[in-house]
DNA sequence: GATGAATGAGGTTTCATTCAT
DNA sequence: GATGAATGAAACCTCATTCAT
């Protein structure tokens, strides 16, 4: 788990300050990555200071740091949304496809910013983030595989965990097709349809039909 | 497609120089990413002076690029070996698997490389750099796909670039994990097991029975 | 004379916040340097709020002079303790020699910052401290000299007030010897033994045999 | 002893730009000290652009003790000069008086640098600092009242190291009050006289009395 | 009197790129 | 063709000082 990346001033901010310069952060890294995003600019674009910026955050990767704790929270919440519901491990799978079809653009900062943290190259840090965003999310779907196992919903020949990871591989590759360039354009190579006039009806379809195959069909 | 990206002085070094120099390109991109490379240390590296460097690239992105072009060459020649068989889709997409899995260590820095490639923020420059990479695999896959569907060997109601985009999909997922520190840590999180511990015939078999299922699985 | 550097305000304050703040601030000062030396550390260490160090001190600067008048004062008083008796020249020096070697490090703060005063670079300013700080101390040195000198207690051909330059050169460089990095690793190159290890007694009695020689002997 | 703190490429520059450097910059950190001293400012004044600087030695630090090392040769080679000869020790102290007296003006930066060194508050680095000043000059003193001690020119019962430490003292507090604003102005409270309208030979006849006795006087 | 949030100039350091030889 | 010395813009970060409350 990340510790908290913040001093304590930060914490005494009024909450539509800290708002402010996390969503600048975010919107700043996201565009520009970790190492281009500039700090000042960032403190400039909230409003603040540089002195009163590194008055909430001793280092660049402290504020890189906090505004992924936000940005994954934000994301972690709306699975959770989804992930609570007594609907059948399928119906599920539908809902997340459906929420990154449709809202993916709403918080495409976030997920942008998710696919910046994959490319991390400190390996302390990125076991750190990792732990901290894929611990959550993996619990929710390798919980609710086993619960539809153990309730004859998907084959019995299955290990939990790794269709969990499989699962989650194609609903992550498909969130970044719909947020990132490099992404944008392989799913158009793919699919011959630029991704925003694509029929998301379609991609829901097919990709429920690819996760339903995967987890019900046995030999 | 990418045009060539090095000038002409670099057509006419020795082979081996110019071996040398995209090695040690690749490595030192891969290992620090973009913008943490060091464009005077790849030439020290390699052997040559960085007004040499400057006489072959114009810019540290041509240098870049024409390190990915070579990264991309290797990995997709070793996509050809296997795509060109004539075994069956499903036979095909265990030997990528396999292949992955069991060889992932020596292709690892074109992995990572590649890796770095799909957080590119310049959007034309992450369009050419798909077109590059994307075009060749996808169409192998989505041949064979058509190949397959044309013989009845998989499901009938599949969209054969939406499925070569999902496969790809978890492929590459499975690539990264095995290659690139994040993806590494994520695995882990998701399976319990560190990726070089792991029995590598477990992944394949629950990733090609994930496979199978979404091929042929049909209400 | 150096004038008050501090405000109105500071006269007001209570006597244990005078204290606090002065001792804290000597701490800090002869610990870091003043360059390195941070006011904002100095107020929170000394439990007041970095507003209200403003409103007692105009500047950094003020406040290490007050911090340098404070520890001169405590180091004068200890020499006016000695120095006033009714002792031979002599038996007062053997006095000085014991203090500095057996109770340095009780004082060792105000010496650190006597030291780091010897460095200052602004002209009047170094002015300033050295009339504070030399003028007490060369009078009482000048003064014994001199009795010494009308008794005939010491050679007849000596410059009293360079005599007295010499004897506090001489026990100003044993005190910095005690107590500054850069002087005890001086003092273990000359003598191979480390100060804290150091028979007193036998530097005593060299210290005292030199000085001796040196306000005796006459050709 | 302090290993070289430049890189390779300053040992490839020429001659007169070494010399200019060192020059430079012994005259900016001996004139602001080690925190104020700006290393753009030295780069301009040395005629060389701020990136060069940084070919030539990694840090701030680097610069500074490749300055120190160079000051002490300079002053080193005058201490050997003298120390060389046959002289006895009384001589030999004579001319080091004087030389500091009359020539100090000379290598007023060198010495400045020297006093700087003093408070340098990084204990690993005065450890090395002195290791590389005191060592040669302390055995200089040390071996020439060592050799008066066997050749019975000086009391039998001194201790050469120690003595050799007070001499140093002595003389290095000379230097000091020759060059540095602070004890430049402690030597006129002291004489009444500004050093520079001090007639030397009076410091250089008392001082010697001073020593002579010292190293004489036998109860 | 007392607070501490806020400022912003200024310093060190990096590295892609140029160009004289 | 080949070298590598040289450049300088730009980024991160510190801390003395101010001022509204």
């Amino acid at each position: 788990m990340i510790e908290k990346r913040y001093k304590e001033a930060f914490e005494r901010a009024s909450e539509a300050r800290k708002e402010k310069i996390l969503e600048v952060g975010i919107e700043e890294f996201s565009a520009k990555g970790y190492e281009n995003a500039n700090i000042n600019v960032i403190a400039k674009n909230a409003g603040i200071s540089i002195g009163l910026m590194y008055k909430y955050f001793s280092t660049k990767e402290d504020l890189f740091l906090t505004c992924i704790h936000r940005g994954c929270k934000i994301l972690d919440d709306s699975l959770e949304e989804i992930m609570k519901s007594n609907d059948k491990i399928l119906k599920k799978a539908e809902r997340l496809i459906r929420t990154t079809c449709y809202h993916s653009k709403k918080n495409s900062n976030y997920i942008r910013l998710y696919n910046e943290i994959t490319s991390e190259r400190n390996p302390e840090l990125a076991k750190l983030i990792a732990e901290e965003i894929e611990f959550p999310t993996s619990r929710k779907y390798i919980t609710s595989i086993a619960q539809a196992f153990a309730k004859n919903d998907v084959r019995q020949d299955l290990d939990p965990r790794l269709f969990a990871f499989f699962l989650d591989n194609l609903l992550m590759s498909l969130q970044f097709s719909y947020t990132c360039d490099y992404y944008r354009d392989r799913f158009e190579i793919y699919t011959g349809i630029n991704v925003d006039e694509m029929d998301d009806e379609q991609v829901v379809t097919q990709l429920l039909k690819f996760i339903e195959g995967a987890f019900t069909f046995e030999k």
